[in-house]
DNA sequence: ACCTCAATTAGTCATTTAGCTAAATATAAT
DNA sequence: ATTATATTTAGCTAAATGACTAATTGAGGT
């Protein structure tokens, strides 16, 4: 129950929410983040600890840089919740993720 | 997305989902409710405000009380979401299910 | 080995949340 | 109409949350 109420938390607020509609279509790095969202990076940082602690995203480092993902195939329950999200289609992170895929992150990090 | 959120941060307390998983298998008014919780009516009925303004759940009246349920076949988003939460299955909300299929609210209300 | 810089941690503050009690409301039963 | 009572609203408090800036960490590149 407590996993469970972890992961709705985490995906209650909707700067979160906006994130993991942005990794639906990349890889991104906290920077990259940072700068289609517009907070601190210590804001986005925090989100995104409160959303890879609830099991949805997960990190790889390559190089500078520390990719975050979302989970894939490692909880049943996070599987389900995360094909949930995909059916959120709204025009705010339509335009977070046009955004995200036009960024390069050589030129803002 | 904003609506999303609002779904997500009504799942994301553990009282709420408690009663989400209770109403799963029967109709309950507030007084039933509170009983199995344990909380104040006041707090119940507040977080079955939160509900029901979340689309998660609906009323109706049946002589004294209002019963509660979960909201059927209205809109496509929330029934995948409650469709979700049955997937969730734990020790304390099945005991809780268990006291609510037990008690009769012609003794406790 | 050292420097750079992406990322995190620490500390602060304003706002929101979740609980409570007491009071108000509203519907059902008399 | 009046009473009884199920439910909601109002007002309060303590704890949690989400933002910020400043300081720290740590891996990569030189």
């Amino acid at each position: 129950m407590r996993d469970h109420v972890k992961i709705f938390k985490a995906l209650g607020d909707e700067t979160r929410l906006r994130i993991i509609k942005m990794l639906e279509v990349k890889k991104m790095c906290v920077c990259e983040i940072t700068s289609v969202i517009g907070y601190s990076m210590p804001t986005i940082s925090n989100h995104l600890k409160i959303l890879k602690e609830a099991g949805l995203i997960e990190q790889d480092r390559s190089e500078k840089y520390i990719n975050y993902s979302l989970s894939g195939e490692s909880d049943e329950f996070i599987d389900k919740v995360l094909e949930l999200t995909k059916n959120i289609r709204e025009s705010r992170s339509d335009s977070d993720r046009e955004t995200a895929l036009r960024i390069d992150r050589a030129h803002i990090c």
